[in-house]
DNA sequence: TAGATTGTTAATCGATTAACAATC
DNA sequence: TAGATTGTTAATCGATTAACAATC
């Protein structure tokens, strides 16, 4: 038993404790995210574990566990309110939370991230993005300003910057990351294929590696070449 | 015991059974990949599991397990030979394969995987680039040429392709998906956010679901906050 | 109330880690 | 040979699934 629980035990334990869920668990938030989408645009106003589980192609067992670990979002005999399970969701995932973002790196990746609606759907706001070619700064993509690398820790201690995301070089991957630190930036969304982890600072990191996830799908490519070959 | 076991118990198992290796060691084989180029970047020629497991921040005996599924790579009281090892991942992961692939969707993403050394570091070679715009067909990208996606069934029967990644927008996946699955294409690199199954075709799938990854990355800020504030 | 479906505990399954005999 | 380190089996851990009592 934890201090914390000593100290409130007559409360009813208000936010259940998220301190312990498996990443395997949070993993999976996004694709109900994205599913309680589908049924809101359908009109559907209530879902049973079951019928999600259908859709999903999960079991009807782990959708209710998983959501339980966030407390009850359903009732017993009716199932969960999609209006309001969405809700829930959406505030575990910080969507309507304002997240702010910078884009380090304006090449071809950072400009078309820059681009894609993906930020504004999820709440995501991209406010500037930085680059070294003094081409490219002054200029602005998606009425996003580029600014100069060099303008990096003015302009985070000066606006409010919960995320960073690397386009960079890979080499100058560490650096960045060090100077990013530094700021009161809390996460750091990395493609630049140079894997960082935040043992140092308390920096949530989400490294992307496209190159691998391509490397997945030629193993099963060639897999099933084999396959076939061999019989 | 399977037939064809029955068939070659003469032999020394040619090909151990890559049927039954799991996804969790799968996803970790392209990591193996880039550890071993930076330990022969290093010039080392040599390597234990438990330099390597240092080195990578998993334990010793997954590193033997995982390489274990494919046959015995290691040598007993000496470990791994960095080249020997290299190699056999790069034909696990088809390196070398000479796989071959299209981008389907030439926007923003598109145009920037087009121009990413991704692909040609890990010997995937893109040989066609496939869109609807009318100015854009004609043109090229990286000497890639862009043809007209009314072309690409006539492409894939006269070409060899093994791979359609698309970046197209997401109501046009399944229509796309299906006319895919008409062609000798194997495999599909979806980028589009509409989530593919491969249950009716036997086309090998890899979702890319940016979002996801951007969603993970928020909920894990957020809770920092929520714990800042809560202690 | 009766039926439905959750929340939650218990059972199962799979993946990771530890241990050690085989062997270079 | 002695030392080192793999390959592989056994033990542990964690995540998924099943089952059912609680309850709407």
């Amino acid at each position: 038993m934890k201090e914390k629980d000593i100290l409130y035990t007559t409360d009813e334990q208000a936010t259940p404790s998220k301190e312990n869920v498996s990443t395997a668990v949070i993993k999976r938030l996004p694709r109900y995210f994205r599913y309680l989408r589908i049924l809101m645009r359908e009109g559907k106003t209530r879902i049973s574990s079951s019928e999600l589980s259908r859709r999903m192609n999960i079991t009807a067992s782990q959708i209710r566990q998983d959501l339980n670990c966030f407390g009850g979002f359903g009732q017993q005999g009716y199932g969960y309110n999609v209006n309001y399970l969405y809700a829930r969701i959406c505030e575990l995932l910080g969507v309507g939370a304002g997240l702010q973002a910078v884009i380090i790196g304006g090449g071809n990746l950072g400009r078309a991230l820059a681009k894609n609606e993906m930020f504004e759907k999820r709440g995501v706001d991209i406010v500037a993005i930085f680059d070294v070619d003094e081409n490219l700064v002054g200029t602005s993509i998606n009425d996003i300003p580029i600014l100069h690398i060099d303008e990096f820790e003015r302009y985070a201690a000066t606006h409010t910057v919960d995320m960073a995301v690397l386009t960079l070089p890979k080499e100058q991957t560490l650096d960045m990351a060090h100077r990013i630190a530094e700021t009161d930036i809390s996460g750091i969304w990395n493609f630049t294929g140079q894997e960082l982890h935040s043992i140092e600072s308390d920096l949530v990191i989400e490294n992307v590696h496209l190159g691998d996830s391509l490397m997945t799908l030629n193993y099963r490519i060639v897999s099933k070449y084999n396959e076939d070959r061999n019989g």
